[in-house]
DNA sequence: TCGGGCCAAAAGTCCAGACAAAAGGCTGGC
DNA sequence: GCCAGCCTTTTGTCTGGACTTTTGGCCCGA
């Protein structure tokens, strides 16, 4: 036989969508299924740990694995950068400076990122392009008590994502996607009307659990975010 | 030594995000860092394997491993039932049915579903609500060409969805997120001013590769999905 | 200098066996 | 009948070894 995982893990999941295997119906144990397939029981389990992953059955210790009856399936969505993001859709990437300063940070934003009273922030403006079309609205906010080197970055030619991804060495970030109105300066920047839905992106990056960088992604007018699972 | 992977996993990604090893440079080669561990290669590999997986380092054979560059992050959104989610928030879950009916699909579902002319199709349309406030506005349609048992399933007590699960096994699905504004209708239902943007996901669900149903999902006002990675 | 072909290095996979860790279910005491 | 504690099943992980596949880099010839 010698089947691969990969094999195996087609063929399982084969029963499943076929209806073999229902919903909430047990799956043979390991053991059998390697016998069964003429494989290791490491195979199989690699098999059947990359279903579990994926949401497809559910495995416990004793109790074996099920199909599971929920499906609790989650939708994987990538995070490039804009540029990249622009890019990979054949079109000509164009970043714009609207504006930069260095002060102490609003409440909300404190909120947010779970800074101290008076911590000083460099708040950010900006825009991303798509060929000549305005793409995403960037107000982004970083936290200078972690990051005294972003005080004098230049952002004027390239957006202070990229030089983040060089200065910031890996972090955990919190993101969250809501719908937003356009207000009169949003409508402005992404050539929309006044109260227009957009697509809004709120992401806190953090490192060793302190804030590093908030920053709101709004996009322009018909933005969709697209998965498949 | 006897390092498991999961401690792998950890000391490499924390050497990364430390600092240690740079994005862009090279991680040593699994036969040394299994030696440095003191563990056998195919455990350092699945340490290695899941950093891959989650986008933190790449990898290609011969040319070995490196800390990624431009990190591709990726945001896992778990899309549990509407009842789930509802319950999960310690909210009592409530369904109301709006509109069923059967008839030919319009032109606009024709196309996002990859229908024939003429395709007989289940329109229901409702709501979910969380405690009594409106949470979810659910416009769908099925397929009666794949499921014809649909057109006489009862959807007057317990949303499609439920139904959907229990009748259909696992499929594929294109889910896509964008931002919309109420019309006079969804503001009726939702409680909220038309021309409110609201957040809406549309899924179109395949089983081999014919479309099973497409589903309009509608958020109340202010709702956001967030994830974390 | 350029290109093709070969080689070796690295990841990818697999195996047979072992032990670890949950956890369902049974049994015996109350 | 109920509960605690044990037993056993099943998944989870690890080992040391092997073979496979990909591919960067070297060598050599044109």
């Amino acid at each position: 036989m010698t089947a691969t995982y990969r094999e195996i893990k087609a063929d399982i999941l084969g029963r499943i969508t076929r209806g073999e295997w229902k919903p909430g119906s047990p799956i043979p144990a390991e053991r059998e299924l390697a016998e069964a397939y003429g494989s290791a029981r490491a195979t199989v389990n690699r098999a059947m740990r990359e279903l579990a992953e994926d949401g497809i059955i559910e495995r416990k210790r004793k109790a074996g694995s099920r199909v599971r009856l929920a499906p609790l399936r989650q939708a994987r969505f990538d995070i490039p950068l804009v540029r990249r993001e622009i890019e990979d859709q054949g079109a000509a990437y164009r970043y714009a400076l609207v504006q930069s300063e260095v002060g102490r940070a609003p409440d909300w934003v404190r909120a947010r990122m779970g800074l101290p009273a008076g911590a000083k922030v460099r708040h950010v403006v900006c825009l991303h392009f798509a060929d000549a079309a305005p793409y995403q609205h960037e107000d982004r906010w970083i936290n200078l008590a972690v990051l005294p080197q972003a005080r004098d970055a230049d952002f004027s030619a390239s957006g202070p994502n990229e030089w983040l991804v060089a200065h910031v060495p890996f972090t955990e970030a919190e993101i969250s996607i809501s719908a937003t109105a356009a207000d009169a300066g949003l409508a402005a920047h992404l050539a929309c009307a006044p109260g227009d839905p957009l697509l809004q992106i709120e992401r806190c990056t953090r490192w060793n659990g302190r804030a590093v960088t908030f920053v709101r992604l709004v996009h322009h007018r018909g933005h969709r975010m697209t998965a498949r699972y």
